[in-house]
Parts: structure tokens; sequence; C-alpha cells
RNA sequence: GCCCAGAUAGCUCAGUCGGUAGAGCAGGGGACUGAAAAUCCCCGUGUCACUGGUUCGAUUCCGGUUCUGGGCA
């Protein structure tokens, strides 16, 4: 464990702000920048794409030029960028800005970027398993699934007794992971947390009433809409970028093919978008919740209490 | 005004040859270690519009009422 004091005197840990899409993590973690003279580190899997700016409810360009944002805009659309991406690049960060004596703020909702960051899972150099999770798949598409989990149970039935069989990802990717490794995958996991997270990290999590919330969230659709969501949506689906890399999941951009296509009309569109924003809000609550006592809650209000309580909590 | 079809879960509808009902969607809960804004799992009691009648028993059959579509005038 790296220690943010030695680097900066007065602050014991690094903050992550999270909390479900819509819920006010960027103005919260932008005041506390202007307050520490702080940057911000994005952990947004999605804002990490060029050119998906207002589906991805980037800072505005305003925002962007007062406070460097670190991990915004490092990918093309088309690549394949993922969690081990991720951290890599983010322990540079961190490690840049604290050299610097600047202190990092973590902001963004994808959770599994946050545990990764928060629990510092390992992810190693060498387990990656393209090639085999490529091969798997060609198998999946031919066979069917059971074949698959059937060796998943027998090599490993630890983890096979965890991922549903209909959780075809996840079975290919433990699969995979075994037979290029050679160990199994609730081995390489355990194993991935030996040396423990390579900071410390506080998190807060911003937590409202759900109606709220899905209110804010058919709104903010609204403002994008408004924005020139459809047209950064149609540029993307008009690029080259291969449709089955990453960034083409993003909510915002994919419920307007059919759109496009003509198999559905506008008002569709934002339908599901605000529906697939909501549904993306539930499991984000749930993923917080399930890191537990981990995780600070703060209440919506922005009198400026939480950026004081923020500051209090990672102050030596 | 007349004729026809409906009225069942928040929504769209299925069903009960008479024994108080179930799908999809919405909604809720959960999982998550290299696609994660992805992927996956679990959760269905509601005056079966109202009101009489027949019946041991009606949401179901019959009559009436109200409402909603559509058609004819």
């Amino acid at each position: 464990m790296i220690e943010v004091s030695k680097f900066i005197p007065e602050y014991k840990y690094i903050p992550v702000i999270t909390g479900p899409t819509a819920s006010g993590k960027s103005s919260l973690a932008l005041e506390l920048c202007r307050r520490t003279g702080g940057e911000l580190i994005s952990a947004d899997s999605m804002q990490i794409y060029k050119g998906l700016d207002i589906g991805t409810a980037k800072d505005s360009a305003a925002e962007r030029a007062e406070i460097p944002h670190h991990m915004t805009d490092i990918a093309e659309p088309g690549t394949y960028f993922n969690v081990s991406d991720y951290v890599t690049a983010c322990y540079e960060t961190i490690g840049g800005l604290l050299a610097r004596g600047v202190l990092p703020v973590i902001c963004g909702g994808t959770g599994q970027y946050i545990s990764a960051l928060y629990y510092g899972f390992d992810y190693g150099r060498d387990a990656s398993a393209d090639e085999e999770t490529a091969r798997l798949e060609k198998e999946f598409e031919e066979n069917g699934i059971d074949g698959i989990y059937a060796r998943l149970k027998k090599r490993d039935p630890e983890a096979a007794a965890k991922i549903h069989p209909n959780n075809t990802r996840r079975v290919i990717r433990a699969l995979a992971v075994i037979e290029s490794t050679g160990r199994t995958f609730t081995e390489k996991n355990s194993e991935s947390t030996s040396e423990g997270p390579r900071y410390p990290f506080k998190l807060f999590m911003i937590d409202m009433d759900r109606q709220i919330l899905y209110d804010r969230i058919n709104r903010r659709v609204d403002i994008m809409m408004e924005e020139g969501i459809e047209q950064e949506a149609r540029d993307l689906y008009d690029s080259d970028a291969d449709k089955k890399s990453t960034c083409f999941q993003a909510i915002g951009y994919k419920e307007f093919k059919d759109y496009f296509e003509g198999k559905s009309d506008i008002d569709e569109a934002v339908y599901h978008i605000k529906l697939r924003s909501r549904h993306y809000a539930k499991r984000q609550l749930t993923w917080f919740r399930a890191m537990g006592d981990d995780v600070i809650r703060l209440s919506p209000d922005d009198s400026g209490k939480n950026v004081q309580k923020v500051l209090d909590t990672i102050s030596q």
C-alpha cells in the first residue's frame, strides 16, 4: 500500500465519489477538486471513449478546462478497453498526480472499475485469454453452453457453482482463464487480492429516494435530446468503428439503432434510453450496496455539507 | 338511437368446458475479478367493471346497468 500522506501531508485517503447515474457525482467531485487543488480521475467505462460526450454525460468543456480530467477520452470508439486496462492506466495516473503533490479525486459509476481499485484486484499480465475466449465463443455458437459448462464444473466446481449456466459470458470467461493459465478461476481470483489495494481509498456514494432518482434520470435524457444526443449517436452509427466493440453497449446510443434503421420511431428510442438508464441505476445501487459498510453514504443535498464530510474523512 | 366487441395485476393481454387466475412489460431484490452503461438469477392476491338471477358454489352461464372501442343510422 502506497501512503498518500507521503506525497500530500494533509490527506490520508484518496476519495472515490460514486453513485447511480444522474445522482450528482460530478458536481461534488468538481467541488472537491476546487477545494483541494485536486484533479479528477474518471471511473466510468464509457467516458473512456472519445466522441461519446452528451450520452455519457461528460463534464462540459468549461469544466474540463477548469479542472484537469483524467481517464476520459483516452480510447477510440471501436476499441476494446477493459478493467485491466483501466486499473493499469489509473495507477499510473494516480502515481503521476501524487508525485506532483496533487490529490486525485476519483469519480464515476462503473462498479467493476471501482471495486477493482478499491479491493486492489491484480489482473496480472498473462490472463487475458483472448484466443481461448474466441475459441470457446465459437464452440458456444455451434454447440451451446452445456459442454463448456460441464468442463467448468469438472475443472473448477467452486466457480461453476457460483456462475449460472445461462450467464454464458461469465461461464466462457472462467473456462478460458482455466484453459489458458492452467490454474482454476477460483485460485486466480483469490491470488489477485493477495497484495491488497495499491492505494488507500475512501468510498462515498450519493444515495437518494428511488422515485426522485428516476425523475432526475428521465429529465436528464430529455436534456440530452435537446443537446443533440441523436446526432452524436448517428455519427457513431455512421462511423466505421467495429459495431461489436465496447462503446456500442453504451446507453443512449444503441437505443437509436432501430430508429436509424426505420424500425421504430424516435419516441420509442427516447423511452428506451430512459428505461435502460433506470435499470442501470438500479444495478449500480445493488453493486454499491453489496460493498456494505465500506461505502459512506451521502445525501443528495448540496449545501456544501458533502464536500466538508469528504474532506474531513480523507484528512489525517 | 340500434348492432357488434370489450371491461381480469401499474400497462398490454391470456385464461377459467362453473371450484376465487397467469404471461410479457413495468416495478422490486440479488450476483458480478480482463465486454461491466455488459451479462445473468430470483420475486405475480388482483373488489377478474357494477348489479340481480341460476347454482352447493359465478370472474366464468343468463338478465340489467355503467364505461370504452368499432359499425349502422
